[in-house]
DNA sequence: ATGAATTTTAATGTTGCCTTAAGGTTGAAT
DNA sequence: ATTCAACCTTAAGGCAACATTAAAATTCAT
């Protein structure tokens, strides 16, 4: 359960070849929530909906460039950020002076570098925060973020309320393997939970609408006829 | 005064050439304390005469590798540490490992990209020492200094309260994860804090008053009904 | 001791989560 | 085909959890 490959990456690059390089080193090492934008606009406003972990900007970008749009983000959101830069290209300005850069990465780069410098930078933001054990599950289809009480699917973050996150918190801990009717209402009614097997329907239900991309035809919350519910990841 | 540029800096790098080089770039740059020593014996040794507030060390030495000098020196010293490396030498062990490396450098490099990522390295680990161990948060709203304790809304800046302080200290501390009631309860009450929610919804309030832009409608600090708040940066 | 600032109590208002319940599906067994 | 049981879906109302406010109690510095 490496936290760190669990974060929201934001990624601003206008250039649609390299972008697609990153895209895919970043998945290729195990980053999974990787959110893209070519323009500034587009980042602030994907900043906004996603709620990005970290951000890796290219310096130059159409619509304006990454120091401004550094401000910007840091305006709203104090995550750590990542420059992209060419050689000799402004570097004493990205590091030395107090811009809130926490790193930078010359091109060209060794793929490898890249994932590296990143998660480093994660790490150092988010050590302490990282200590605390509440799983993060991936899904095909979302994320699930129990510490946050939180599940984002696509460009969208639902909270979870205290009945589902206590159900979906015995169905990770549980994950791909079957979780008996029973057991789910005692984790989330405690031990005099019989008679909460209709209201336990309406929160798997609400659960699906949050974690599956169709609620109807589940793929990820399956129910076992008889039995119960498993969580397949 | 520039008190990055005070601290003192070990040097451990055994060939002869590079290592005047680097030193002499060091001294170009202002840092005006450079230790240095040509293998890990001495540089063990020098750490313990001399207390350096960071080291830079050449991965390849002749008795012995940067790797286990760093677990050895931050056995005795907890500072920074800065790897020189070639490009491609066992790049990923030294960021990727939680070796506890701070940052690395590829041979061969911009002499003033060496400087600043020392920098870098410096202010990161002594910007809290220098100042307080408290955090600065630096939400939409506003801005939250816990060793000041005061908020900065705008133009008018809020003291916080011992209570309002504890509180946020635990969020803040947790930041985008959910606290619970309890929890929250604990760190402002110690241990016997059962009875208190109905204070901590007062104390609630007070803060949202200080950091949201609109105590009535929440951005920042954010109840999950059933499980406790979320400070969202 | 006095007054201001902080904390707590308590009473009342509000919200949205949880639950209920009614009707609909599905699939297996007869 | 019919029956039955298990599960699904939906919507609406109740109620617990939370919000809000003001005033009382406490603390603290002067």
């Amino acid at each position: 359960m490496d936290q760190v490959k669990d974060k929201k990456i934001l990624l601003v690059e206008d250039e649609p070849e390299l972008l697609r390089m990153l895209e895919t080193i970043l998945k290729r090492d195990g980053f999974h929530q990787v959110f893209v934008a070519p323009t500034v606009s587009e980042a602030l406003s994907l900043t906004a909906k996603c709620r990005p972990d970290a951000a890796v900007l290219d310096v130059m970008l159409p619509d304006g460039d990454g120091f401004t749009l550094l401000g910007e983000i840091k305006k709203v959101r104090d995550i750590p950020i990542l420059f992209l830069t060419a050689r000799g290209e402004a570097e004493d300005k990205i590091l030395g002076l107090g811009l809130g850069a926490d790193d930078y990465i010359v091109k060209p780069f060794h793929p490898r570098e890249f994932t590296l410098r990143l998660s480093a930078v994660l790490k150092r933001t988010y050590a302490s925060a990282m200590k605390n054990e509440m799983p993060v599950m991936t899904l095909p289809a979302c994320v699930i973020d129990l510490g946050k009480a939180e599940v984002t699917k696509g460009e969208e973050t639902f909270l979870l309320t205290a009945k589902e996150h206590a159900i979906l918190t015995a169905l990770c801990r549980n994950a791909n393997r079957v979780v008996t009717t029973d057991t789910l209402c005692q984790c989330a009614w405690g031990d005099d939970s019989y008679g909460y097997e209709n209201t336990l329907m309406v929160h798997i239900r609400h659960i699906r609408e949050k974690i599956e991309i169709n609620p109807s035809d589940p793929a990820a919350l399956i129910t076992v006829k008889g039995l119960g519910y498993k969580l397949v990841v």
